[in-house]
DNA sequence: TCTAAACCGGTGCGCGTGCATCCAAACAGG
DNA sequence: CCTGTTTGGATGCACGCGCACCGGTTTAGA
């Protein structure tokens, strides 16, 4: 990585509105989670972290995903996750399963308890994000935000 | 708050794409903290936490802030605030000031070798800033995100 | 085939944080 | 002036997370 401007996309002049800009997508991120996180856990007694697990699950086509690809999806480190996942089964939410075609692996799968608290989850966690954080943008805003954090997302693999 | 669309800015119906923007923007937010910690440790043996509290303080006239504004600065409860400014204190970073005016009150200031820190550590908070988070924007992306994270920042005072 | 390396998930441990609580100081109302 | 309430900061405690490491399994290379 050099300091000349050699092509590619990365720029390297400083720009004075960067950290403000890391600053105000941190207090944004950071405000929002707080949000979702106690509606979430005053109405359904689920934390954040458990709801997006759930919900990768659910979008899944069998309800089950292997803990590594788990905890990449839920940004969370393997043994962050092993965590996760025994708080989950003790509420009956999740199950673990041995992977066949590959005796290390194991899968977590949603159980119908869980399908169930997700589904009655879903619709607080959807208003209380238009409510709370991204009803103020109009149509394309949210669009125009959606193709800027797009880029953001692997910066330069 | 009605269900009706009665004016003002929060939308109420529900977008697709929002659910999508809020995951983006976590992993975004995530990932970007991450790698900037991690270079600021390495480099400085410096915690993101830490360095944004010095340069608060820095950004300050005297140096000096009241723990109870610093602490909603950076985005910290006030018993985590304590904590914090107790290791920076530790490292002579900071340290804390009684209040004339105010005998409950407390001031965290940034002593020298807080400042000569803060002064070594900020050339690679911005280059690790750039290279590997805001970089791939352009100064048009730039500002437009800018004023779109504004939008965001306090949803309806 | 046999061995070394990579990988999967779990465990021990320490750290940083928030919540509830506490104490002292400041303010409000009588 | 005295009393009840509020505010600023600190502390005990529990929780969730990441890191280092481990045992078991799979894969690659000689």
């Amino acid at each position: 990585m050099t300091l000349t401007s050699e092509g590619g996309s990365p720029r390297r002049t400083p720009r004075s509105e960067e950290p403000a800009v890391w600053r105000m997508l941190q207090r944004v991120q950071v405000r929002a989670a707080r949000l979702l996180e106690a509606d979430l856990l005053t109405a359904h007694d689920l934390a954040l972290a458990s709801y997006d697990v759930l919900t990768r699950l659910a979008e899944t086509p069998d309800g089950r995903l292997r803990m590594n690809d788990l905890a990449d999806q839920a940004l969370l480190s393997r043994s962050g996750l092993t965590r996760l996942i025994d708080r989950l089964q003790r509420d009956g939410l999740v199950e673990r399963e041995a992977c066949t075609s590959d005796a290390r692996g194991l899968y977590a799968v949603l159980t119908a308890a869980g399908r169930t608290r997700l589904a009655e989850a879903t619709p607080t966690y959807l208003r209380s994000l238009r409510a709370r954080f991204l009803g103020v943008l109009d149509d394309d805003e949210l669009r125009q935000c959606a193709t800027t954090l797009t880029k953001l997302l692997p910066p330069p693999p």
